[in-house]
DNA sequence: TTGAAAGCGCTAACAT
DNA sequence: ATGTTAGCGCTTTCAA
């Protein structure tokens, strides 16, 4: 490998043929022209390590090998990070780059323009947890994708984790395990907490088994789940133990919801899974996995996500629906 | 605001003068001309809503407005997110974009040169822990900062944690609470984990306690602190309170451990911090808050780094010294 | 103080 | 089948 500044003057002029030839020779089989032009040209360009100038084309034809991503990261929900890894990784199969602004204190639109200076081949939006966003409409035909969430209009093709489907699934696991009667400690106000919702609902209509209405109850007070919200989960397990009629079950909307519940069982004395089963959704490793004992939960479809918006945005696939509900995977451990 | 297409020709065109008039103008007070024409050059670039192309630029200027970065994500480590975060908010308060590549199966060669293609202004290494890299010859002009790690040659400006310092300054706040016989479930083989023992051992050595060589003990099994490493704690534990001489205080590798630290003290039955106090490092929120109790914890400074480095990069500072140790901040909580 | 023109490396339309 | 030429939008000499 030679130095990393040769251009196809070089080569031309080494070879004594236009520039243009030697930008058809590379281009791939599209230009016609003879083999043996094409070979010799081949063969020098790989001798002199020629690296095409990616700006340069990038200003010839509007564009650069890069996708854009604007990213709003209101709340700190690190393991979103899942996301980012496999798109990038799905992006750079086919030589592109990715650039990721977070939104910040500013308007989607400010975002999107400072991203655009760059020239990206597409833009998307991607939220760091699934939520319904308004994109203004002058932005309708420059952001190509909603990544974990979807916009309010309903005109963007949207990505995001089949939260109803994953509800169903893990009751209907706690069901096949003999647990009929299922308290839910839900994330208030989000929308997955809403479609989870449905989804224990439809199971249980499904089966045939009653619900417990007084025993679906908000994990923190507040409209939104964050890290700052006081937890009432203590005072939800000393309630729902109290009286006579006892869950044998406690579904949680996340993980660290989880991590609290066992707390307050371990404090009521009661075991896990003896007692109470208990299961939930994320898959946030550092924790499930570590709980004592480690728990039973539904994998966020995060690294799925990122794959399939890389392979989207980098032209290999179509999005199928408007709003396509990736599946998460049932992590079967010891608390269930 | 009108398209985004405005070009200087198209100023140059409506103004009468030449390109070169506006570029000048419009390009800082360094370019002499009189002030008339270039208030009337940068009324017109505003009214049109001027946008300078910025591939164009780079093309012309053999750079683009971008920081390249180039991340080694060994272990998933999601909270050093933060990390990116900071230091993508400093780089955008200068203009200037971030590119981050994951090295994944490559070398770290073939990273920078796929960097490189985008003309970035410069390029750092980041790791997604504290360690000590091997950089190629060929990448010591390239390679212009190491974020939360160093080079083995020691030749690259360095932002890294003060692992040693923060250990000191956790010991000395467990000593200051009367908890004077403290255990170290340290994180094996990792340098941050030999840095805290020295840390630990100076600590003792200026209050002239004695250190029980026994309680300095690996939180996991095998040479490296990864999600898969089993985990030794539960068996530590038992042991440390089997015999007659009892630790009052475990220092915890990372929270992550301290959280099974308090599994493995409950199943003892023992109170935390009445019986024996906890102390940790890291500050991974998610885990630290939300334990029982609350966890007492010395944060990553993983924001000042992110933040160091974004302004090192930007151009906004020198770096002090060739490695640069970054404190940790103590976060009081309940658990000593 | 301003204008004209060259050129960064590449691609695409037009000629040969 | 290959060569010539004209830009993409900008910065930067060199002239005027």
């Amino acid at each position: 490998m030679a130095d990393a500044k040769v251009s196809m003057q070089d080569i031309a002029g080494q070879l004594g043929v236009s520039v243009k030839t030697v930008s058809g020779a590379l281009h791939g089989g599209s230009i016609r022209m003879s083999d043996e032009t094409r070979q010799k040209i081949k063969a020098l360009a790989d001798e002199l390590g020629y690296v095409p100038n990616l700006v340069a084309r990038g200003m010839r034809q509007g564009f650069l090998p890069i996708l854009g991503i604007v990213a709003d990261g209101l709340i700190t929900q690190p393991f979103a990070t899942e996301i980012m890894r496999s798109f990038d990784n799905a992006a750079r199969a086919d030589g592109l780059s990715v650039v990721v602004t977070n939104i910040g204190g500013r308007t989607v639109e400010a975002s999107v323009a400072e991203l655009q200076r760059l020239m990206p081949r597409t833009i998307a939006y991607a939220s760091m947890y699934h939520q319904v966003v308004a994109i203004p409409e002058s932005l309708r035909g420059v952001i190509s994708l909603m990544i974990n969430c979807r916009d309010e209009a309903g005109l963007i093709p949207s990505l995001v984790p089949a939260e109803q489907d994953a509800a169903e699934t893990i009751v209907e696991h706690l069901f096949a395990h003999e647990r009929h009667k299922i308290a839910f400690l839900n994330l208030p106000g989000l929308i997955a907490a809403r479609m989870r919702e449905d989804g224990f609902r439809a199971a249980h209509a499904a089966r045939g088994i009653e619900i417990n209405e007084a025993w679906i109850l908000p994990a923190t007070r507040g409209p939104l789940y964050a890290d700052r919200a006081r937890s009432l989960v203590h005072e939800h397990i000393a309630a729902l133990f109290s009286g006579p009629a006892r869950p044998d079950a406690i579904l949680c909307g996340n993980d660290r919801v989880a991590m609290e519940v066992y707390g307050a069982l371990r404090r009521q004395g009661l075991e896990i899974p003896e007692d109470v089963s208990i299961a939930s959704f994320d898959n946030q490793v550092e924790i499930a996995a570590r709980l004592d004992p480690p728990l039973t939960t539904m994998e966020l479809p995060h690294r799925a996500i990122g794959r399939r918006a890389g392979e989207i945005l980098s032209g290999h696939r179509t999005p199928v629906q408007k709003v396509d509900e990736i599946p998460f995977r049932l992590v079967e451990r010891a608390s269930v």
